[in-house]
DNA sequence: GTGAAAGCGCTAACAG
DNA sequence: CTGTTAGCGCTTTCAC
């Protein structure tokens, strides 16, 4: 049986109100009697019982972290960010993967409900119209980290995805390309469909480029499905030149799998892609990428989570973060 | 104010006792008692209050997970398998980073304990006196998870680590390799100094070589370090010909530095590593690895508290999984 | 099968 | 400044 505050205040013959308000630092005390009964505390070796508490006052200081996976190196980083702050403002995180399963996201809100976190911090690619709801219908505040919420509903924390896109595949049409690919993750994802292939798809029109069939390739996101995606490329009539891919580890996939072909990025074909991970300066040629502040992403978000928690009014519910274009050496320098 | 068990007794005719048997699954209720209750339940979106059940039940199903830094594939992955595993038995879990500083873990410990756990998973590169004696006196089964326990007082889950460096570094000797380094991270850790670095000697021992000065090179652990120490070794005397990395991570860092100093893997110097992420399979060329088996590491790592938290009688408390020699692109095969 | 009642360990008024 | 007293929402005997 662990030591209560019960047994601390009759150790130093005081109320456990008393004990109570030494341990949470309360003013009203007197120093002879708090001295007296941290002493107490030390001796018994008092912990205080956050699930009582948590009871008790209605705040557990802990927020919830709905992830679609945490073994990938984006949502690992942007974890780590939110962690930070959470630390910083004394939460603690419950984290949960979804792997993106709009069902598995529903059970994972209610079931972090359940557990009376005080906040929800949520990832994801898309929100379903019943995550959606169901976020409606919680009484604590969520923020979304990285991820795109289609109808402005939610507090949210990003950065311009599709102008990003749009900066990027005018690296490469700067550099005189015009049979330009997009080699993207799934189009059942917002993000992918909404942000990068829309941002791609601007600057072509606004270069006056054509996007021939077959110049929009859709993967599973992996590295091994990008690697067999020159294979078909290479058979259009009039195969790319330069390519745009939805993230780093596709665009090394698709890099080795060029180069199995024996071309050469950049000079046969130039690449440009998001960066979410090492990969993308790991690899040779290094890759000239939008670099995607994933830390920041998640730090912020934690942060806005805070305020959110303590009522404070927060003018700005959609925070945009600078994303970077990093020259490297996918594509040549003009 | 959410809707409490009391709720449903009232709207249901019922005792909240009965409400909580239902609730729990009890089945000491009559089938229409049941469904009475179940749909008030469903009725009023009755959701039960874990915060309190814990309370009063003295299990949380949380388990803690203290790790070093989830923003590294190491951990991630880890985590992953424990994620999974943990859901399967219907826990969640707390997710903290250490940065394997030992005061942050003790921190860290006391943190959970607080927070009534009924479990824990502990991840670093070595065990603090501070940190074995908190974790000697907590009253919550633990687990060390990828971590090495000097002193075998912890149920562990591992693979043989020297073992594996051993056998790593006999891939060198049988290619004839006589100049072999070995490039790890920081020594003030277990797993560097205890396994990987012995393992490394007795193979080198064995096989009647002499490591000379300068050849056994401490890096912290980043990709940027590693990149520097081809500068060093190529400056010794007698440059090795070939390295053994303690990770993949380090092994692309002096990769690229041996490029860049315009040498050839493998032609010039052999590499092999052990393989923590993608990358080993993403460079070119691709890195010979020994493969750790990190999800299952974590997996089983959850299993095992399981177990542990149910009482159960566990025979095997240091588990031992199998790792691979991934025969790849960085070592000529024979 | 079901209900009543006693806590779980703590916070939060409210007195004094 | 300090103590008393209700709960917080649920589980868990123990009766019936």
């Amino acid at each position: 049986m662990a030591v209560t505050i019960y047994d601390v205040a009759r150790e130093a013959n005081v109320s456990m109100a008393t004990v109570s308000r030494v341990v949470n630092g309360n003013p009203n005390v007197k120093p002879a009697t708090r001295k007296k009964v941290t002493a107490c505390i030390e001796r018994l070796g008092y912990r205080p019982n956050a699930v009582a508490r948590g009871l008790a006052s209605r705040k557990t200081t802990t927020v919830g972290v709905i992830v679609p996976d945490i073994s990938k190196s984006y949502y690992a980083e942007l974890s780590r960010g939110i962690a930070d702050v959470a630390t910083m403002y004394e939460y603690n995180i419950i984290l949960s993967n979804s792997d993106k399963r709009p069902l598995r996201e529903m059970e994972l809100i209610e079931d972090h409900l359940g557990k009376q976190v005080d906040g929800l911090i949520f990832m994801s690619d898309s929100i379903s119209d019943d995550v959606r709801k169901e976020m409606n219908s919680a009484n604590i505040p969520i923020v979304l980290a990285g991820t795109l919420d289609s109808k402005f509903e939610f507090p949210t924390v990003n950065i311009e995805n599709k102008e990003a896109a749009h900066a990027a595949v005018n690296e490469l049409i700067e550099n005189d390309h015009k049979r330009i690919a997009f080699i993207s993750g799934p189009f059942s994802r917002d993000i992918n469909r909404l942000s990068k292939k829309t941002g791609y798809e601007e600057a072509m029109a606004e270069a006056g480029l054509s996007i021939p069939e077959g110049y929009i390739v859709e993967t599973d996101n992996t590295y091994d499905d990008a690697y067999e995606v020159w294979n078909r490329l290479k058979k259009l009539p009039e195969p790319p030149t330069a390519v745009f891919a939805g993230n780093d580890e596709i665009a090394v996939g698709l890099m080795n799998g060029i180069r199995d072909a024996g071309l050469a990025v950049p000079n046969d074909i130039e690449l440009i892609c998001f960066q979410h991970s090492i990969l993308a300066r790991a690899v040779r040629p290094q890759l000239t990428a939008i670099r995607v502040p994933l830390y920041d992403l998640g730090a912020v978000s934690m942060r806005l989570l805070t305020k959110l928690m303590n009522g404070e009014e927060v003018d700005q519910k959609q925070v945009v973060l600078p994303y970077q274009l990093e020259q490297r050496d996918s594509v040549r320098s003009n």
